[in-house]
RNA sequence: GGCGCGAUGGCCGAGCGGUUAGGCAGAGGUCUGCAAAACCUCGUACAGCGGUUCGACUCCGCUUCGCGCCUCCA
């Protein structure tokens, strides 16, 4: 069915870290954006505060699409690093044998948010050669050397647009706080891992390259993956904050000095999540993974739903109580929609939206057209929820008109991703609960209404809840 | 020290130079045998002090408090 979705791509505009300023989007490639998103390390189960971060994503790419777009994401997996390797030597087991389980737990809890999956999840174990091959092009530009040690560099004094991502100038960084004593064999401290030489800690991870056995650094992954599957320039590249510098930084640096071609036209960049309002951390207790949270009770699209209801620029405070406000927000977004649904029946839509139905569907397409503001397109479906229960209520909703509202409802949800997920199924009445409903339907109407009363317990003691209305009593699986 | 961000009613959380954000919670009401749901009404919120302005939560400055990054943390 054609829904009535206003024609937002021309107007879609993003905040990009490297203008610091919102402007207007336009893709490279048309009616198709490439974008590339840094995915985990994965060494341990992935925390609230990284799925923050992929919920931004998962928006950016959902309104993407909304506004008529075929979105190209890629995501990596790191699943080589300082971490992982002391991970898998701790646990006496190959590299690919200890990520594989937080690789399948991570996919596992993208599911449970209902976060859309990327066209391409490369892990960068399966993509060395590429990095090599980008390493080499650095040197070939005089941009990469080889320390004593046999690790690569990239050599910044060399690049003067270094710096133009995070803003930082490069005296800044040599007088930098934090200046590892252990860096002695790099020309200048400001200068990266493209690729490190092997040694005893990283047991048997090693790849043969150019200039020895080991392992390629961090940030070159990024730009050879990104690459390989989006092409030397592409549309949209996102992260958390905290990856702006350095890594977007220095992926950026090798990424055009290999090229000289623009890297990436928009950056853009997820503020963190706190907890309680304190920063998350072990020491205080306030450290969270998915499955903590799942195991506590709370359901994956609550969840999605707290981690959806910020401006990603801001930082969000996630408490318990935000969960809770949650969970009664989509029983009433539910409960709307349900009754959209009986409204409608099986009558086909109206070509024609009611005019404040078009109108909150123009304000939504506003909101998020405007760097994601997912609160605003929020307001905008209470406003459809609170003005179409007040038509259903007073009967001015005509079958045809709800299911045309519904169709639109579906059609927002395609963004948010809370109506159509994670609801617990209607599941079939179970025969002891149909005795007592019909049970309770003779007490009503012989006006028992003790009768009525106590029966109503008994399902709810079940789990089945009953509401009586006009046309007679509903049933609710709770 | 450098670069940057924030302080909104009980909680979460948008926003704008002058007109309601929204959600949750709370109070009252309509409906209902009751309950639930739904709808209606209700909060003199914009850290403090100055300034600009006819008018500032919204711009500027200062102060206080909090936060992020400054070499591998989303």
């Amino acid at each position: 069915m054609k829904t009535n979705t206003p024609p937002v791509r021309a107007s879609l505009q993003f905040y990009n870290s490297l203008t610091r300023h919102k402007a207007p989007f336009h893709s490279e490639n048309g009616r198709q954006v490439r974008m590339y998103t840094c995915g985990p390390t994965v060494y341990n189960f992935a925390h609230i505060g990284n799925f923050r971060a992929y919920m931004f994503e998962d928006v950016l790419r959902r309104t993407l699409r909304f506004a008529g777009y075929d979105v190209l994401q890629v995501m990596n997996l790191t699943d080589v690093d300082d971490k992982t390797i002391r991970g898998s030597l701790q646990a006496g087991v190959p590299l690919k044998t200890f990520t594989q389980p937080f690789i399948d737990a991570f996919f596992a809890d993208l599911r449970s948010l209902n976060i859309e999956p990327a066209e391409f999840y490369p892990a960068a174990t399966d993509h060395v050669p590429e990095m090599i091959a980008l390493i080499q092009r650095l040197f070939a530009n005089g941009l990469a050397y080889q320390s004593e040690d046999g690790s690569v560099y990239f050599k910044v004094s060399a690049w003067p647009s270094y710096g133009k991502l995070a803003h930082l100038d490069l005296s800044g960084l040599r007088a930098g706080a934090r200046v590892a004593q252990d860096e002695y064999e790099k020309e200048s401290v400001g200068d990266f891992a493209l690729w490190k030489a092997w040694d005893e800690q990283d047991g048997d991870v090693a790849w043969d390259s150019p200039w020895g056995r080991g392992r390629p650094g961090w940030h070159i992954e990024c730009s050879a993956m990104g690459m390989k599957y989006l092409g030397e320039t592409f549309d949209l590249h996102t992260g958390g904050i905290d990856n702006l510098f350095p890594h977007h930084e220095n992926e950026l640096a090798q990424s055009e000095g290999a090229t000289g071609k623009p890297f990436v036209h928009v950056w853009m960049h997820c503020a963190h999540l706190r907890v309680n309002g304190e920063k998350m951390s072990k020491s205080l207790g306030n450290f969270f993974t998915l499955r903590d949270l799942l195991a506590r009770g709370y359901a994956g699209r609550e969840l999605r739903y707290v981690l959806l209801n910020g401006h990603y620029r801001q930082p969000l405070n996630f408490t318990f109580d935000a969960v809770e406000a949650a969970r009664t927000s989509l029983a009433r977004i539910d409960e709307f929609v349900d009754r959209l649904r009986e409204t409608a029946a099986s009558t086909p839509a109206d070509p024609e939206l009611p005019g404040w139905v078009a109108e909150i569907q123009r304000q939504f397409c506003a909101a998020l057209s405007d760097d994601l503001n997912v609160p605003e397109a929020m307001a905008a479906l209470f406003a459809l929820v609170r003005e179409g229960n007040s038509a259903m209520q007073n009967g001015s909703l005509r079958p045809s008109e709800a299911a045309a509202t519904l169709a639109q409802v579906t059609d927002m949800d395609g963004v948010l991703g809370l109506i159509s997920f994670g609801r617990r199924d209607a599941r079939a009445m179970p025969a002891d609960v149909a005795a007592l409903l019909e049970a309770r339907g003779a007490a009503r109407q012989a006006k028992n209404w003790a009768e009525s009363d106590r029966l109503r317990d008994e399902m709810a003691r079940l789990g089945w809840e009953v509401r009586d209305g006009k046309d007679g009593q509903k049933v609710k699986k709770l």
